[in-house]
RNA sequence: GGAGAGUUGGCAGAGUGGUCGAAUGCGGCAGUCUUGAAAACUGUUGAGGGUCACACCUCCAGGGGUUCGAAUCCCUUACUCUCCGCCA
């Protein structure tokens, strides 16, 4: 969520860059101007009136301590009036207030400058490509071919216990997850982020915190007696541990990490583009977040970049790093670096990590503040990062990998899975 | 599922109708002392709105009520804890 000083400061820069996004503010931004105004306004007749009713709560106070019942009665009555007159002011307040949050619930951030103008995927800009896309045998298959060919995972037996989009591992497949997120959590650990195993269910106030509420409930799986959510990725329940905090400037960076399955409903198109483990209603993540301040945010986010860009590499996946569009841009974002592996056996990049500033959009919200030096409250910036997500990496692995004899295991793996081989 | 007790400032924890935005402790900040640090001592320190700055207003879990006046009394919702039951 925006702020509205910021707003009122800004408005002019705010619309071209919202442009960015295809969007055209100017009336939003002014209708929130507007609504601040009235509100303030209001604000400012209420505190007069609440004011009054004080100075004469207190003289009566006083006057029936000092006998003086007659007296007091008089003035008695003169509240009755300013009562009615604060109720009528604090409900036009409340009216203007719930007006002024519904519209800056519909404003996206604020794109950075380097977000290029776009509409969607296409107009994303690659800026970094790395590693040798592998030149497969004859007969290379796509990886939910090989997951079939070997026993690595069984879709049809998740669509039995569950539904599509379920997939069981199985065996060394099951065996390649529970590595590669040992794996992830390592590099993130020692890397200095530190652990943390959290709720897979989340409550309104954490969907709120993090921007999937209001607008995006259909998202997410509703556990209705209990009115929880399951968690679309873990930077929901990690970023809402510090929601309400007010922390001290020296406390800065908090970094996190942790492991967690995914669910998403992304009621959405099926076909290709879906199959085997490229779309999935309930996937695991490693996840990586960072609380930082607001002057250190950018280099944190660049440093996040190269993170990742280390565990790729050293799992030899040939990949490409893209700066979002502001078409693509989600909503609670003001830059996302997007990380793409090859997939080689079906020709085609598969999305494998976002990473991404969020400014003060989701700290506002959150009312995640610290103390700066000048004893001022100050919202925080908020960072997170996939390190990684699961089923990507393993197509990708499992499709660049495979040779005749098998799929050979990416070498720093090979410690955690405890083979080298799957045939 | 049954019974009871709670929810107060960054944290802990007093406060049962006006003098309470709120004792005290911890933490934070500033200073004294010290070569420096620690300890000790002194001072200072809740949040939001509003203002050029004051003034002023709001906030003691959320909502409603009683009263001239509510952290304090009443109703209600949510959550937490303890005990019992069930259970990994």
């Amino acid at each position: 969520m925006l702020q509205v000083q910021e707003i009122r400061e800004n408005k002019e820069a705010y619309i071209t860059a919202l442009k960015k996004r295809g969007i055209d503010a100017n009336e939003v931004l002014n209708a929130v101007i507007k609504a601040d105004e009235q509100r303030r306004t209001t604000q400012a007749q209420l505190d007069e009136t609440l004011a009054e009713s004080n100075t004469l709560s207190k003289e009566i106070g006083n006057l029936f301590k000092s006998g003086r019942a007659a007296e007091a009665n008089v003035l008695k009555e003169k509240t009755t009036v300013l009562k009615e007159a604060s109720k009528t002011l604090s409900d036009d307040l409340n009216n203007t207030a719930e007006e002024l949050q519904k519209l800056l619930y519909t404003i996206p951030n604020i794109p950075n400058t380097l977000v290029p103008a776009g509409t969607d995927e296409n107009d994303n800009k690659e800026t970094f490509r790395e590693g040798d896309i592998p030149v497969l045998a004859d007969g290379a298959m796509p990886h939910w071919e090989l997951a079939k060919k070997y026993d690595l995972i069984d879709f049809e037996l998740g669509v039995k216990i569950t539904g599509a989009g379920f997939p069981v591992y199985k065996g060394k497949g099951a065996r390649l997850q529970r590595a590669l997120i040992a794996y992830f959590l390592d590099k993130n650990t020692s890397a200095g982020y530190t652990e943390y195993q959290v709720p897979h269910l989340v409550n309104e106030a954490s969907g709120f915190g993090t921007g999937q509420l209001p607008d995006k409930e259909g998202q997410m799986y509703h556990v209705g007696v209990d009115d929880l959510y399951l968690i679309p990725t873990a930077e929901v329940p990690v970023t809402n541990m510090f929601r309400g905090d007010l922390v001290n400037e020296s406390d800065l960076p908090i970094t996190c990490t942790g492991y967690t399955p995914c669910f998403r409903r992304e009621a959405g198109s099926y076909g290709a583009h879906v199959r085997g483990l490229n779309r999935l209603h309930q996937f695991d993540k490693v996840e990586i977040v960072r609380i930082e301040h607001p002057d250190n945010s950018y280099k944190a986010l660049d440093g996040m970049v190269d993170h990742v860009v280390e565990i790729l590499r050293e799992l030899e996946l040939p990949f490409r790093i893209l700066r979002l569009c502001g078409g693509d841009l989600g909503f609670t974002a003001a830059l996302t670096y997007d990380f793409e592996v090859f997939s080689t056996a079906q020709d085609r990049w598969l999305e494998i990590s976002s990473v991404s500033n969020f400014e003060a959009f989701q700290a506002n919200r959150l009312k995640l503040r610290f103390k700066d030096s000048d004893g001022n409250n100050r919202l925080a910036h908020t960072l997170n990062g996939s390190s990684l997500a699961l089923p990507r990496v393993l197509a990708g692995i499992l499709e660049n990998y495979q040779t005749p004899e098998g799929i050979k295991i990416p070498k720093v793996l090979v410690p955690y899975c405890g083979f080298d081989m799957i045939s």
